[in-house]
RNA sequence: GCGAUCAUAGCUCAGCUGGUUAGAGCGCCGGUUUGUGGUACCGGAGGUCACGGGUUCGAACCCCGUUGGUCGCCCCA
């Protein structure tokens, strides 16, 4: 007895509906992306692990428990991409984008994460991916936020949606507010649940985004970014959030946003759902100026965004899938030669068609009923062996249909 | 890694407190109607009740374990 190999924990089979509301969002996406002039790439789908450990750091769960790695035959320890940023940084290294910078690049495609699936959380996952490598201004930063409200607008999903904003100010900035919240939080250690207590140690900023209610009391009253930036990184805040205004773009602020990772620096931001349960970020990126010199390059500015593609498609309308606009149906066998020619002549005048031609004769036409096709073209043979046909019309164009009747010959 | 919950036909699900041959709808296949119209009716195929133990005269049902799905925690680049 052969055993049918199971699907691997975390993967998905997209089908239907769902594998149209896909397209869909991939499809948007690119026209949006070259609306705002970004340029398209591909990238590997794995690279050398250290492309990606070394731009996370040794510190989190992330690297020891959350990737896809494995040796190669050769024994060099490779990653399925957990993310693009760190992929597309490689390559701005190593391919001498710099020539380019300041380098606008969008891509999507699938990822990998070791994780225990949940709603919206696969381990093959896939999302698109918008960057700036090369540009300090803030103005990089308010182009991608308008172009990521954008995108969701003509998607069609911005109404349950909102931009939820925070600085994490420059370098120093970062640094000195977080020695304050460390020390804020070591004041209050005992009274804080058993993660905190723990991600204290590990990455304080966490404990602000805490979900246990035990930790609420202390981060409501927690030192407040705000009170660290330096000048340059207020009047950079101040200058993403007038660029936001400027376009029309809608956000709030949202002081307890934050990112665990030491390379990033200024804007981080995520537009977020109450739709989707707890994994309610649909789109989120921030500026990571630190990121080039973790792999070895020289400092470059830059800022990016990626969105789950499974999470968008889940908001985006049932769509359906589309209906043919006719279907041929071959009543008597006698003109299967025909329903084929017919079939092949209405797809090159451009209308998306189905042959019926298998089964039961009589239940054929049932058949083409059911799938609610904007025309049914029904083929019998005459007494005298020349093909007939009958043609119901429910909103397809007839005119179409008719010109490639006529300019049928019967086999 | 941890917790909760679920698993019956290809799909969606019923199945009483443990009781004899496990059901429905959809889908599939065949038949009836030979019709300018059909979304109907009849029939058929299809099940190791996730898997392995246990309790019992008897288990889809109760107990234990395993596997898998879902949802959540940790993590979230």
């Amino acid at each position: 007895m052969i055993k049918t190999p199971k699907p691997i924990r975390g993967t998905q089979d997209i089908f239907g509906a769902e594998a149209e509301a896909f397209a869909f969002v991939t499809a948007t996406f690119e026209r949006i992306r070259k609306l705002y002039r970004f340029r398209r790439v591909e990238m590997p789908v794995f690279e050398k692990t250290e492309v990606f450990s070394r731009s996370l750091g040794e510190t989190t769960d992330v690297v020891s428990k959350e990737m896809y790695s494995f040796e190669d035959r050769g024994g060099e320890s490779l990653t399925l991409r957990p993310e693009f940023t760190a992929g597309i940084a490689r390559a701005y290294l190593t391919d001498g984008w710099k020539q380019y910078a300041p380098l606008k690049v969008a891509t999507h495609g699938p990822l990998f994460r070791y994780e225990r699936p949940q709603k919206g959380r696969y381990r093959q996952f896939h999302q698109i991916d918008a960057e700036v490598i090369g540009a300090a201004e803030p103005q990089a930063d308010v182009e991608l936020l308008v172009m990521a409200d954008h995108l969701l607008r003509e998607l069609g999903i911005a109404d349950g949606v909102t931009l939820q904003l925070n600085t994490l100010g420059d370098g120093e900035s970062r640094e000195n507010w977080r020695a304050a919240l460390v020390e804020y939080f070591r004041a209050h250690r005992d009274e804080l649940s058993e993660d905190s207590q723990d991600r204290l140690e590990r990455n304080p900023l966490r404990i602000l985004d805490s979900k246990d209610p035990r930790d609420k009391p202390f981060t409501a009253d927690a030192p407040r970014i705000d009170d660290y930036l330096s000048d340059a990184a207020k009047d950079f805040f101040a200058q993403v959030t007038e660029g936001l205004d400027a376009a029309g773009v809608a956000w709030e602020r949202n002081p307890a946003l934050v990112r665990g990772l030491d390379y990033y620096r200024h804007t981080a931001f995520e537009f977020v759902t109450d739709r989707l349960g707890a994994q309610g970020t649909v789109l989120g990126g921030g500026r990571y100026d630190g990121l080039m010199e973790s792999l070895g390059g020289a400092a470059t500015p830059a800022v990016g965004w990626a969105a789950g593609i499974e999470r968008l498609a889940m908001l985006v309308e049932e769509l359906g899938e589309p209906v043919p606009d006719i279907i041929v149906v071959v009543e008597d066998d006698a003109m299967r030669a025909d329903g084929v020619g017919l079939t092949a002549a209405m797809r090159r005048a451009g209308l998306a068609s189905e042959l019926i031609a298998t089964g039961s004769a009589r239940k054929r036409y049932d058949k083409a009923v059911k799938q609610n096709a904007k025309a049914i073209l029904a083929l019998t043979a005459g007494d005298d062996g020349a093909m007939q046909h009958r043609l119901r019309i429910d909103g397809g164009d007839e005119a179409a249909i008719d010109a490639v009747l006529k300019g049928y010959s019967p086999n």
